[in-house]
DNA sequence: TATTTGACCAAGA
DNA sequence: ATCTTGGCCAAAT
């Protein structure tokens, strides 16, 4: 058998990520759910990830958002996280997302 | 190794 | 509805 490693390989960070990637277009996620489909409550830790976020462009960040659908934190400023956001058919409404029950994403 | 920091969240005033 | 507080967890310093 292997060792006592019950930890996987990756990261909690670059599982943070991988479950970004897999929000399809035209979806957003919450911290939360992704911290959620982690097995674990860290949704804090989860943010911390997103904002160091090593691959910026590779990882579709700006389809978190917050458990309200509000739009936290941006490292280029949540007004253009809204724009790309609505540039993906979401729409968004006072810095929140509208429809946020229909296009949030479940692992 | 201990302390601080956060792109959070839920509940309270 | 807005603001504050406490709790939560992992990563960074």
């Amino acid at each position: 058998m292997f060792k006592k490693s019950a930890r996987s390989l990756l990261s909690f960070n670059e599982k943070v990520w991988e479950l970004c990637k897999k929000v399809p277009k035209g979806k957003v996620t919450t911290y939360k759910e992704i911290a959620a489909a982690m097995k674990t409550k860290a949704y804090r830790a989860v943010g911390n990830a997103l904002k160091r976020n090593p691959y910026s462009p590779a990882v579709p960040c700006h389809r978190v958002v917050g458990s309200d659908g509000a739009l936290v934190g941006f490292a280029r400023g949540l007004k253009k996280k809204a724009e790309m956001l609505r540039k993906e058919g979401i729409k968004i409404k006072k810095g929140k997302i509208a429809d946020f029950e229909k296009v949030l994403y479940r692992f």
